[in-house]
DNA sequence: GAATATAGTTTAGAGTCTAAACTATATTTA
DNA sequence: TAAATATAGTTTAGACTCTAAACTATATTC
């Protein structure tokens, strides 16, 4: 009845949770506050907002205008409307909270291995909890199917058509699609 | 600079606490009282008290304590104080809360495959991470190195003496220990 | 151009969270 | 054995979080 590996999942993601309380606390923030200066230090360019928080989080944008309110006013995110669509609010870290999410991802992001098959292990777990479940987007570039990788080394979103750099296909995006499996 | 595998972790568990926080929802419950009866629908006889629970979810024991009284008052959760020990009071599921804990755990515990090289790499990512921040405990005791198989095919709990049956040493015990690596 | 969709804000009210002080029981130490 | 200490849990006050729902503003679709 009860499956070995989705015990290990549960207390995998409960000590998670209690890390970024421990995390959160020794920098003077709330747990949900270090949540959003983590994901904002590794999204990317077409993710940095208040929807994208919230559908990464799983909360209310009612709910995550009010956290970034309160960190805007405590220094640690700008705001800056996007020219492009001006509904958009883009959300950038500060020098200060750079710094914080740093220390928070020291503690969230240990060496854990390059351990090729705990990495495809991962992966395909996820891969199946976010088709079973209708999940879409939220994970690297370099893993969506819209990203090519062209002749002068560089990449290419399918979607937005914009270049990426090697750096840029490692960061979380919102539009993020697996590769459909045959 | 940014590790592959931490970034798979991270969003594998973003999406499982999206995961509770729906499944709260839909159960009409508040999302860590739906942690609370999950962790008590799969842990065994040593570690179901308010203690156990404030180790587990990394939460303080004050807050622990205001929620399973509001548990308890929606007749969520039954208490008993502890006969060989006069402080300790153990908690039990209801009939009712079994039923939410049940229906909670198909969506926490989809079918996530069997696979033999999944199941080592979570446990071992695990491990590793228990080792490397000191945090003891919470496993199940048929990895831990205090159980032992007896000849007669039960098992036995090397620190309580106890006898465990093949379900019991499937639950999460708060003194589980993994076996030292040489 | 009107209808609809999307991004984000605001509000009220219920609830969560923590630290710290507290009660009660158990264990250790002198 | 009595005193000191440790452990399990409760209570309190106050700051903060969370949600639903109504709202503004901009963009897209028909």
């Amino acid at each position: 009845m009860i499956n070995d590996i989705n015990i290990w999942l549960e207390r995998l993601t409960s000590l998670y949770n209690s890390q970024v309380r421990h995390a959160a606390n020794t920098e003077g923030i709330r747990p949900v506050h270090a949540e959003i200066l983590q994901y904002l230090s590794i999204c990317n360019r077409y993710s940095n907002t208040a929807q994208a928080l919230s559908e990464y989080l799983g909360q209310t944008k009612g709910s995550i205008s009010q956290s970034v309110q309160l960190l805007e006013k405590d220094g640690l995110i700008e705001r800056r409307q996007c020219s492009e669509d001006k509904r958009v609010t883009r959300l950038f870290l500060t020098p200060k909270a750079q710094a914080i999410a740093e220390r928070i991802g020291k503690v969230l992001m240990p060496n854990l291995g390059e351990a090729k098959e705990a990495n495809n292990a991962l992966k395909s777990l996820l891969m199946d909890w976010q088709l079973t479940n209708q999940h879409k987007g939220f994970g690297q570039c370099q893993t969506c199917r819209y990203n090519s990788l062209l002749s002068d080394g560089t990449f290419q979103c399918g979607l937005t058509g914009e270049s990426l750099s090697s750096d840029e296909v490692k960061l979380l995006c919102r539009e993020h699609e697996f590769q459909v499996r045959s």
